[in-house]
DNA sequence: AAGTCTCGCAACCGCAGCCCA
DNA sequence: ATGGGCTGCGGTTGCGAGACT
């Protein structure tokens, strides 16, 4: 017997959101919480299956998303868990808030699995590659084979020859984070002519996301406002404002008292905040989820394009997930 | 300037697993 | 025990934008 279809597609909208749904599934949600997805759309006003709208909110309209690149902490957490774990992009997202599962996976298809390939290690048995053998992209999975812990990796691998890439750089792992180095550092750094990978897999232990403390370090933090880009799309914007959440926390408790919601009850929860200062909420995240929401509450960016045309902001009004707003622009009691 | 290629990401597809009647 | 409903998950696709010729 087959399965039925999460909906019957007639009449469904699909491909890419626009912003007046986004902001009736925001406004769907923040009212009701998340409850049956199957009923959400027609709930909300969508001509959407309910299967399009959780993965609208849970990849790109949650508040509690970072935004942009992976840092190089980040990209590490990922490689020991990937090494850990296999692909299981939600496991390793668990790992990483503020994260998705749909991002590191493709993060990891774009970027990681590259760089990895690059420095001769198999991006699926985190193993180094030998030269006689090519990589095993349809192999199972590390999980699969002999547990980490039965196979300590604490050990150095030593390149059969340096590796260059098509740049003429070499690249090295230090502490398990990717870096790229010129050909004339590297030959300063002795250390850089092989790979030392210095961490285990069993030096990462599976913790729940609320044990998890980002470091305060900015700098393994993705970059800040002016160019938070990615390297070859149109992702460029910029947050040149600044807010205060506690400011946003209190005005939300006072405009939603009796939405129960994560936004409330979690993600404006000050504890969390300050120990996830970097994380979550910190600085720039701030200022782009307040973005975000500003602009999906305020129909008048729609239409007035001369708010723009001050600022260094090159959004992607299309997909409407990245603004500039204004202090003044926005209130909570637009939603409801 | 125009056409083509390449890349990255958002969204979709379909299966697996859980829950409940 | 079984079947249906629903959500979660991983793989795949399609589109848009930048790079290249």
């Amino acid at each position: 017997m087959g399965r039925q279809p999460c909906c019957d597609k007639v009449g469904l909208k699909q491909g890419p959101w626009t912003a007046d749904e986004d902001k009736k599934l925001i406004k769907f949600i923040l009212t009701n919480g998340q409850c049956c997805w199957r009923a959400v759309p027609k709930l909300a006003g969508l001509l959407r299956c309910g299967k399009s709208c959780r993965l609208r909110w849970t990849n790109y309209l949650r508040p509690d998303l970072k935004r942009g690149l992976l840092s190089e902490y980040e990209e590490k957490m990922v490689i020991d868990l990937h090494a850990q774990l296999g692909n299981r992009w939600s496991k390793i997202a668990s790992n990483l808030p503020g994260r998705t599962d749909n991002e590191i996976k493709n993060h990891w298809n774009t970027h990681i699995k590259k760089k990895l390939k690059k420095m001769g290690i198999d991006p699926l048995t985190h193993k180094t590659l030998s030269p006689l053998t090519p990589p095993t992209d349809h192999q199972s999975p590390p999980l699969l084979a002999k547990p980490a812990h039965e196979t300590p990796q604490t050990e150095e691998l030593t390149f059969p020859k340096p590796i260059e890439d098509q740049n003429n750089e070499t690249i090295s792992i230090q502490s398990s984070t990717i870096t790229e180095v010129s050909k004339d550092e590297h030959e300063e750094d002795e250390q850089s002519k092989r790979i030392v990978v210095d961490f285990c897999t069993d030096e990462v232990p599976l913790i729940e996301p609320h044990e998890i403390l980002l470091p305060s370090d900015n700098n393994m933090l993705p970059p800040l406002s002016s160019s938070c880009s990615s390297s070859s799309t149109s992702s460029t914007y910029d947050i040149s404002t600044n807010y205060n959440i506690n400011l946003i926390h209190e005005e939300l408790h006072q405009s939603l008292p009796s939405v129960d919601n994560q936004w409330c009850s979690s993600s404006f929860n000050s504890t969390n905040y300050n120990n996830f200062n970097g994380g979550l909420w910190g600085d720039e995240e701030d200022d782009e989820f307040i973005s975000n929401l500003s602009m999906l509450i305020n129909d008048q960016y729609e239409l007035d394009t001369a708010i723009y045309s001050d600022t260094t902001l090159a959004a992607d009004l299309t997909q409407c997930s990245k603004m500039l707003m204004y202090d003044d622009d926005w209130k909570f009691e637009q939603l409801l």
